[in-house]
DNA sequence: GCAAAGAATGTAAACGTTTACAGTGTTTTT
DNA sequence: AAAAACACTGTAAACGTTTACATTCTTTGC
């Protein structure tokens, strides 16, 4: 048994008797500056700002580095620089797949940056939020991605601003309109909007639709843009075709039983998401209801299993990792003082598209 | 303008113009103990442990604490401490949604224990894994858990240990038998016998397998535990029906066209995950196959989608939510210095379960 | 060759905690 | 009532960086 200084806790070590400590190998910035024979400034400076100090030194510096196993720690270096470089993404549902490929963006972004991503799961639980709202305050993270609609924050009601305590804040795919905050998403309402007109031309005029959560200001949106493609269709009354769900496969299915009920069935279904349209795809067929012979089925998303589905569905596909890189991309350009779109507090728009693939059909 | 020292960044100030700075807000335990009229040392105790400061003086840091909105600067904790509380997750693929849930249960443990999640994402690049490795190296994380089969740091071969070096590991799903580490897992070669045992009774005899990744310990055991299935049914010749994949719905897609290509086709398909399976379904249904009554089709995880293919999917589910707990768990012990099967190297084996729905009649 | 300017390096302070140890009360024991 | 034991609090050092400022070395202009 070794001496150990009181202080330093024993890391790595799996059990007490273990010999193997992480701390007697560690080797801090002094210990390459003695071994460069430099001053621990230069070391600093050889490191981050490698153009500031001789060649000469430089690698004298670096050898040093390379001999000592020397890795910065960046612990030290985030308490120093009072920057994690690390963002929370805030995940309504990380077992939703949708927001996946949003993930993948944002990651992939971050990384190429050197930003890590603190994964925050809200289990569709708005309570969740507040904690991972808090990991910004206590410093643990620069900022906060938010995928979802609910905003770990408080703000300033009247003035439409963040509380200026809080650290930058993203939204991607939704968006808040009580307060400004820099964003990025598809033009719902315009696609909702496609998506009905698309009906149309296909001969559809009694067309169901399937909501998503109604605190959603995205699935508002999307309501509009539904509400205004019936509206030129000619049907202003559409509350029978109105059908409530959560984004899940469940309330699509549960949907789609309701709707099996009217006395007059619509001859197309739009579902405010492709979880929803799969949901009510699986009730339809159990019922007999073919697709899209005897009803068409539009969903919203395009996500990968929508390609798999019997028949494939017809979606509207959002650019979803361009969603996640771009807003990563706002939010380094925040962090770095820079002006992205991140001062002016209003959302990118970016296009969406329609996929046609074999679950609609003409009338 | 007012005067800022020169060592404060100004982190939170979107616009150089602004007024509102963090920092001029930013409490320290300092500002709490001139309030409360105690010393520092005290403050962190009130906040760290209650119980070892008289509750007189408890209540007057406390109060101080909420009047001034103190928060512990957890980056300087965690330097001072060299305890991040955060753990690298690292993901083969997060667009993947058999990792969802595991990754929740590992989230839900680790929030319960004050700890964060660090998503490391490797796209299916193992090259991608050492940068998240390197993170645990530079105390970025304490700990790293493996989804996949790829462990990012380097082991001693000979002693089948990791280096002391890297911190505590834990894998999930996985293994590998090349090095004692802990880990949660199922039996995926009884899982698998027990696939074939199942198609057996129901009379099934030429079934065949689309396989995972070759280089994956997990897949291998799933191999072995088909190949040990068809030999108790008297066929110890399989490689007529083996087909290669590599987990994604696009391989299972390939396995099936390849598959039909046989003179004499099988009776039922055994697939080493859901999404294979799926993405073979789509194809046998183009074919005009019809399952189950022309080909019976059994998957393995029992992802969401399962349930809502068509035919619903029978398929071998895995305890994924309990798995990632249970990993966390581990983690959280090896890092209290708790001896959990930590010390061991040893996987604990959770139990699976087969779930039967539509995909599989008697022949 | 010398002064001035500029570049490279060193010195030392600071970031906000935690914690060993010392010191100061407070209670218990004798 | 004094001594001993105990509980609480304060002092100060330490963690490993970054960086303003001071100092030294090198180059440039004359």
């Amino acid at each position: 048994m070794f001496f150990v200084k009181h202080y330093k806790a024993g890391r790595f070590s799996y059990h007490a008797s273990l010999t193997y400590r992480q701390e007697e190998l560690m080797v801090s910035i002094k210990d390459v500056a003695r071994l460069a024979g430099v001053s621990i400034a230069t070391v600093s400076r050889a490191l981050a700002e490698p153009d500031k100090v001789r060649p000469n030194t430089r690698d004298k510096v670096l050898a040093a580095v390379k001999q000592s196993g020397y890795v910065t720690n960046s612990l030290a270096r985030s308490f120093r620089t009072n920057r994690n470089h690390s963002v929370v993404v805030l995940v309504p549902d990380i077992t939703n797949s949708f927001f996946s490929n949003i993930i993948q963006g944002i990651e992939e972004v971050a990384r190429a940056n050197g930003y890590r991503i603190l994964l925050g799961d809200m289990q569709n639980d708005p309570a969740n939020a507040r904690a991972y709202g808090d990991l910004c305050a206590q410093r643990q993270a620069d900022g906060l991605i938010c995928l979802g609609r609910t905003i770990p924050f408080a703000y300033n009601r009247s003035r439409k601003t963040l509380d200026p305590k809080w650290p930058p804040l993203v939204m991607a795919c939704e968006y808040d309109d009580r307060i400004a905050i820099p964003g990025v998403r598809i033009d719902n309402e315009r696609a909702a909007l496609d998506g009905v007109r698309y009906l149309g031309e296909q001969g559809h005029r009694r067309i169901a639709y399937i909501n998503g959560p109604q605190d959603s200001p995205l699935c508002r949106d999307r309501l509009k843009g539904y509400r205004k493609g019936m509206a030129e269709l000619g049907l202003r009354k559409t509350s029978d075709l109105l059908f409530g769900g959560d984004f899940s496969l469940d309330s699509g299915a549960q949907a789609a039983r309701a709707l099996l009920q009217l006395k007059s069935l619509p001859t197309a279904i739009f579902a405010a998401n492709d979880a929803m349209a799969i949901g009510a795809l699986q009730v339809l067929k159990q019922r007999g209801v073919r697709v899209p012979d005897d009803l068409s089925l539009l969903g919203f998303d395009d996500i990968k299993f929508a390609a798999y589905c019997d028949p494939p569905l017809t979606t509207i596909a959002q650019p979803r990792r361009q969603i996640g890189a771009l807003s990563m991309q706002i939010m380094l350009d925040i962090l770095a003082g820079r002006d992205g779109s991140g001062g002016s507090g209003e959302s990118r728009v970016l296009p969406h598209e329609l996929v046609l693939r074999e679950s609609v059909a003409r009338v």
